[in-house]
DNA sequence: TATCAATGTTAAGGAATTGTAAATACCAAA
DNA sequence: TTTGGTATTTACAATTCCTTAACATTGATA
């Protein structure tokens, strides 16, 4: 099945341009002149990636983009963001607006295909691993824990040995560590508390949060 | 192959911040509070880039991009430089200075990271020629090895044995000191313990990394 | 090339570590 | 004092990891 990517320019010459190099590489292209035609095209075309020129009359790339992205019939569409040199505002607003990258003119025919070609590979990549990044963010004042966007209640051991992963992820802390910084020096705990507290912790965020690193410690994983 | 990148700044609040997103994005970092800190850090660490807060304590982001740049150890490093908005001359400097680029505080996540992206890929284009990227490098904070691009988790044994070797590639460990820094001075286990640890490592890494000098020892060899 | 010590290989048992459920202890608020 | 939630301990299960032992293979050296 050949990736499917919009070009949306309003010089004919750019479009031809690009249309004629990317049918060359084997995509299936189509083409718009500006932004509204844009949005009609990509809600049957449906494609894999929309090429869109930062200016061009009636709607811009970045409103053009913005609906994009609001819009509900195109789904798993990226953009990139076709800029003349040296538009450093233009830029930034862009990947603001949801643009996945940008690419600035004047385009190099090699230089694009390779952008198109990580673009799209990263695209299947993400696309093979299931939901497997959730969000988790740690507000330590408010001793809550964001995850998913879903506000999650912890009681107060559980939540700081849960801040104390989440301050370095993916680095080891030992058990030795882990009573430190929680429990305190001269406290002294049985050996299973702190898997306890891990078990809670799981049982509440679900698996493949905290990594136990036999002999080791625990870590948080995010990703 | 993730990439490493190396953050610096003596607010901890920013450098977890910093952290924690590029982290999620499946980048390798560790991080330093100061210049002097960061050039010894990076001489091990060999980042593909450098975040660095420009005003700092001691040894401010510029003249660090300065000793970065003349030091040898350090190669192929892209510096980015983290600064307050409208610090006009203070950007002027930073590129007289060598850095590849500038960002201005406050962050903005999104922006950041479209930044970083785009300043690897530069890179990365640069470099497809040679087989640039080492593919074999340990964290021991992580407890993890990436090989190639892939993490592996290693039970402690293997692990610390690996670090052992990894600690100075190419140079032969003998039996008895690895003995001495992986089990200790009091343990004693047979013979074959080393072997069969040694055997489980060249399975999960393949052969060719851990090379067997007879009547000698064992010692790592990277490419 | 024949020898033999060193190393490679495999599978299995046991040791050490961690997981888990349930019971108990704690503690602050009503 | 009771109550409800939290924290810790207990006792046992599950799992992973380490080591060993038995045997195979290698490679330097006579």
């Amino acid at each position: 099945m050949p990736e499917k990517i919009l070009i949306v320019d309003d010089e004919p010459d750019i479009v031809n341009l690009l249309d004629y190099h990317l049918t060359k590489e084997g995509y299936l292209t189509k083409t718009a002149q500006n932004g509204k035609e844009a949005l009609d095209v990509a809600k049957d075309f449906q494609p894999d990636l929309v090429l869109l020129d930062l200016m061009m009359p009636e709607m811009d790339g970045i409103e053009t983009c913005v609906e994009i992205r609001e819009s509900k019939e195109i789904k798993d569409t990226l953009v990139a963001l076709l800029t003349a040199r040296s538009e450093d505002y233009s830029q930034i607003a862009g990947f603001d607006s949801g643009a996945d990258d940008y690419i600035t003119k004047p385009i190099k025919p090699r230089v694009l295909m390779s952008r198109i070609k990580a673009l799209l590979r990263r695209k299947a990549e993400k696309n093979t691993d299931a939901g497997s990044t959730a969000e988790l963010f740690i507000d330590t004042e408010k001793y809550v824990v964001f995850q998913k966007g879903n506000e999650l209640l912890l009681p107060k051991k559980e939540f700081e040995l849960l801040a104390l992963l989440f301050s370095k992820p993916g680095k080891v802390f030992t058990r030795d560590v882990i009573l430190n910084k929680v429990w305190g020096d001269d406290i002294i705990v049985g050996d299973r508390t702190i898997d306890v507290h891990v078990r809670k912790l799981r049982e509440k965020l679900g698996d493949g949060y905290i990594k136990t690193v036999k002999g080791v410690g625990y870590k948080l994983k995010l990703n």
